[in-house]
DNA sequence: ACAGGATCCTGGGGGC
DNA sequence: TGCCCCCAGGATCCTG
C-alpha cells in the first residue's frame, strides 16, 4: 500500500540508480496496463536520458531528456524495481509476473528498470512537455505536499467541508500523499476521532492535526527506509512492516498508549482503525506525552 | 456543489 | 487438503 513514505523511499532509492542513465531499450510486458501509457511510448522513451527522479504526492515522476515526463503511480501493488539485465521476471520475489516492463539502463550498467503491478491499480503515463505534466496535476486538483501545508489553507479546507476527518485526510486535493494507513496514524497521533465532520474542528485542533500528519509521515519515511530498500531490491515488503503502526491493522490489539483494544469502523468506504479511549472526539485531549 | 458509493483487479486469508 | 468467498485499496466515475 504505497503512500507518501513508501513512494518517497522508492524515489530516493531509484535516484542514484537512474539519474544520468539512458533508456537503451524499452520493452513492454505481456499484459497491458489498465490505463495505457500513450500511443507510441516505446519510440518516445527509447534513447532518453533520465534527468531526475522525484515525487509528487503518491506519484513518481521521471524527468527525461527532451522535456519528456514519465509519471508512475504504484496503486496498491505497483513496484518500480531495478534489476540486472536479463534477469527473468520469474526469479523476482514475491512472485513471477509478466506485467509491463520498461527497460532502461545502458549496456555499461546492464541494469533494467521494471514496472510491475500485480493488481493493476497502478498507472504509467507519458507527458510531452512540462506544461502537459503540470496540466495533469492541475486537472486532478492535486493538493499541496504535507510538509509545505499552509495552515491557513488547511484550516479553510477543513472548515469548508462536512465530510469526516478521515475522508478529508484521504482527499488528495486537500493534501497529497496520505492514504488509508497514514490517515489513521495521523488521527491517532493527534488523538482525534476519525468521524467528526471537518467543519466542527476548532482552528487549534486543525493545526494540531496538520502537524500530526507531518510527524507521522516523517517518522514512517525514516523508519521504513531500510525495509523498503529490501523491497526495492526485490525481497518483499514484509518483516517489521506492521510493527511501525500504532492503530492501522491492529484491530482488537491493545492501544500502545492506554491499552484499550483498537476498534475498527468503516468511513469513506475505507476501514478505519482508532483507539476508542484516546480518540474520543475531534478536539484532542491533553497533548500526548512525548515518547522519545 | 458536495458527499457517498460503485468500480476496477487479483492474491491472500479466513471459514468450512 | 481444498475450495469458495470476500476483503484490501487509489483514483475515477456515477448517483443522489
Amino acid at each position: 500500500v504505497p503512500e507518501l513514505p513508501e513512494v518517497e523511499t522508492v524515489v530516493r532509492d531509484l535516484r542514484p540508480l537512474l539519474v544520468g542513465r539512458r533508456l537503451a531499450a524499452v520493452r513492454r510486458g505481456d499484459k497491458a496496463l489498465r490505463r495505457p501509457w500513450c500511443a507510441d511510448w516505446e519510440a518516445l522513451l527509447r534513447g532518453r536520458v533520465i534527468q531526475a527522479v522525484r515525487r509528487r504526492g503518491k506519484w513518481i515522476v521521471l524527468d527525461l531528456s527532451g522535456d519528456l515526463h514519465l509519471v508512475v503511480h504504484l496503486g496498491m501493488t505497483g513496484q518500480l524495481i531495478v534489476t540486472d539485465a536479463g534477469e527473468p521476471l520469474g526469479d523476482l520475489p514475491p512472485r513471477a509476473f509478466d506485467r509491463e516492463e520498461v527497460a532502461p539502463g545502458g549496456k555499461a550498467a546492464a541494469r533494467q528498470l521494471r514496472f510491475r503491478d500485480v493488481r493493476r491499480f497502478g498507472s504509467a503515463t507519458l507527458f510531452e512537455g512540462t506544461a502537459q505534466l503540470g496540466e495533469f496535476f492541475r486537472a486532478a486538483g492535486l493538493g499541496p505536499e504535507p510538509f509545505t501545508l499552509d495552515p491557513v489553507w488547511w484550516r479553510r479546507r477543513l472548515k469548508a467541508t462536512r465530510r469526516c476527518l478521515k475522508a478529508v485526510l484521504l482527499d488528495q486535493r486537500v493534501v497529497a500523499g496520505v492514504g488509508n494507513i497514514y490517515a489513521d496514524e495521523a488521527l491517532f497521533e493527534a488523538q482525534m476521532h476519525p468521524a467528526p465532520p471537518g467543519n466542527t474542528l476548532p482552528s487549534a485542533a486543525a493545526n494540531q492535526l496538520g502537524m500530526a500528519i507531518v510527524t507521522v509521515l516523517n517518522r514512517a519515511t525514516r523508519k521504513r527506509g531500510p525495509t523498503i530498500r529490501n523491497y526495492v531490491g526485490g525481497s518483499g515488503l514484509r518483516g517489521g512492516y506492521q510493527e511501525e503502526f500504532r492503530v492501522y491493522g491492529r484491530t482488537g490489539q491493545p492501544c500502545l498508549r492506554c491499552g484499550t483494544p483498537i476498534e475498527r469502523l468503516r468511513l469513506a468506504g475505507r476501514s478505519t482503525h482508532y483507539c476508542p479511549s484516546c480518540q474520543r472526539s475531534a478536539v484532542s485531549g491533553q497533548p500526548k506525552a512525548d515518547r522519545r
